[in-house]
DNA sequence: GTTAGCACTCATTTAATCCGAGTGCTAATC
DNA sequence: GATTAGCACTCGGATTAAATGAGTGCTAAC
């Protein structure tokens, strides 16, 4: 456990390193105004909280920075959430004034709005689909061979993909398949629509269809939707101004990892609910193992629907983040909620 | 006009350079099995093409590199055009093997290819949805207030637009104005579609609907396609990987525009037919002045479609990327024309 | 026209030195 | 016992100087 003293000036060393990205000495620790310890004694407490673990020495005759659990202990404990400027508070403001229709859009717009208020990179997944239900579906033949079939969910969302058309069956047949599976399965969420295929409908199918197998199968594939497209990056050239990633060779791999949009979905969406502060070596990809990622999702009825992130270097502005984060998620929420209402 | 022997220097030097990415000195040049001229007659040469503009200098006491000018010749009047590699021609093969349905699957991955087999950074802009013609169009109601809108062209694409419906006309009523258009405009070209909407379906709808004007007035903006997601980009770390951008501030502005998909989509679709080469300033983007940008068009029947481009330092491999462009774009338009039959 | 020779230039490398921020320890002080 | 002043020590970074060497331009000879 940490005196009362120790706090403070570890508080006192991270907040000053996420200012000036410096190591900390104790001199300039001493000079605040608030303190009232020599510089020696602050040595002394700055020697032990190194032995516990919580700062590290880049060399000898440095100041201290914060450790990765530095870093977790002032984000557990001595954090101190900032309220949100007027400015801020201004572009949130304007954003959610603005009347926009496609999902897409505005979780774009998210992004960009994250990424430019925090100087980070910005992480945004947009609302998974699956929790919509089914508004629609519909086969538009193209030719002979394919067709583009299409669902609506309740949220407006398209999905689209074109399929081919098992050989010699006829097309009024297939329409007649759509209308069956449209009579049944409007109104089901998307999740439970591939189970409702097989168990429910394909009894059912087989007393008007002939070789309906084929068919479920053709629609299944509709239903397999790819996440991938719902991932948004903003400002991952904020990650190039970060002092700690001025070599070329450090942030390689993390402009790398952008373009993996894959394992990108895989992180995120194995982040759990609500606010996350992932730090250094704790996020599971090795390529932002310098970075600390901070995540929120935003739900509608305790179901969450998607995440929204922050990517940094471990010297973030994690007050400043969360905050903001916190705020977006939740103003996020509300209008979905609407919106799907 | 440049002597034999100086476009062979100028050539030599060009090629060397862009392998070395260091200035290249007399010596070296005069040491190539194939010269026969001593390092002096090899200085002489050089100092009259630096005087025409075609090489310089960055000091006094280095070897020479090529001038913007230099790079210009080599292009136009110097350049070999390299047959690609067995690794190259293996995996195009095998892309265009597969069997993709989804347009926008096959741009990522044409982008995809790109970068790995340049190690540049790729931007390809996928088909036009504008040549295509209208399949079908649809209203499907979310609720009292909104629907989505549908089109599907002759292509498979679909596009889809949410849209507010004006207040106090009865979904029958619309559905009715849909059917009409179904009738009336499968077949159309997109382009052609909201001059035909106003000329020859207007009156026509006069007959049947009230308030036909607000109708159009929502359709409408169903047509107004948004282009910006058709650009699509790979391998923009690359960029990093180049000596001339081994500082960061010099990449900063050029990752920069790639999250500006507006400038990109306005630089590409400015690009004329067939392949283009763009050198340095000659390129009308800033960020850029000191890349190349190669382009290549894929057309069917005249008709261009889309372009593919790598972009690159100025120190390019001509030779191999042109190749490669021109190879992938042709497959491409082969791949569409069958495609879009 | 070509080339050998030579003086000259200048970025880059290496080494030597200095500087100062910061530490750890000890002894004195509160 | 906690705090602090004092001091020797460490070490990265900046500064300077010298050495290196790739490359040039010019001139005179071939």
């Amino acid at each position: 456990m940490l005196t009362q003293r120790q706090k403070m000036i570890l508080s006192i060393i991270v907040d000053d390193y996420i200012r000036s990205a410096e190591p900390v000495g104790s001199r300039t620790i001493s000079k605040r105004g608030d303190i009232g310890f020599s510089p020696a004694t602050i040595r002394n407490e700055m020697s032990d909280l190194e032995e516990m673990g919580f700062l590290e020495q880049p060399h000898t005759s440095a100041g201290r920075i914060p450790s990765h659990k530095g870093y977790r202990y002032y984000v557990d404990h001595l954090i101190k959430l900032e309220d949100l400027s007027r400015h801020e508070l201004e572009v949130l403001k304007s954003f959610f004034a603005e009347k926009i229709q496609e999902t897409e859009q505005v979780i774009q717009q998210a992004a960009t709005i994250l990424s430019n208020l925090t100087n980070y990179t910005s992480i945004v997944l947009g609302p998974e689909v699956f929790s919509a239900t089914l508004k629609h579906m519909q086969l538009v033949p193209l030719n002979d061979e394919s067709a583009v079939a299409i669902i609506v969910t309740n949220t407006g969302h398209v999905e689209n993909k074109v399929v081919t058309i098992p050989e010699g069956i006829p097309i009024s047949e297939i329409e007649k398949v759509v209308s069956i599976l449209n009579a049944k399965l409007v109104g089901v969420p998307l999740f439970q629509l591939r189970s409702k295929l097989y168990n429910e409908i394909g009894s059912e199918l087989s007393k008007y269809v002939s070789r309906y197998e084929e068919l479920i199968r053709m629609i299944e594939s509709v239903f397999e939707n790819d996440d991938d497209n719902r991932i948004f990056l903003s400002g991952t050239s904020n990650m190039l101004i970060q002092p700690e990633f001025r070599d070329v060779e450090k942030v390689k791999s993390i402009l790398d990892l952008f373009d993996e949009t894959h394992t990108l979905m895989r992180l995120f969406s194995s982040m759990p609910e609500g606010i996350q502060v992932k730090i250094g070596t704790e996020n599971s990809v090795d390529a932002i193992s310098n970075c600390s990622l901070i995540t929120a999702t935003y739900s509608i009825e305790g179901q969450s629907l998607g995440t929204i992130g922050i990517l940094g270097p471990t010297r973030m502005e994690y007050g400043k983040v969360i905050s903001l984060l916190d705020h977006l998620s939740k103003d996020l929420a509300v209008m979905f909620a609407r919106w799907y209402k």
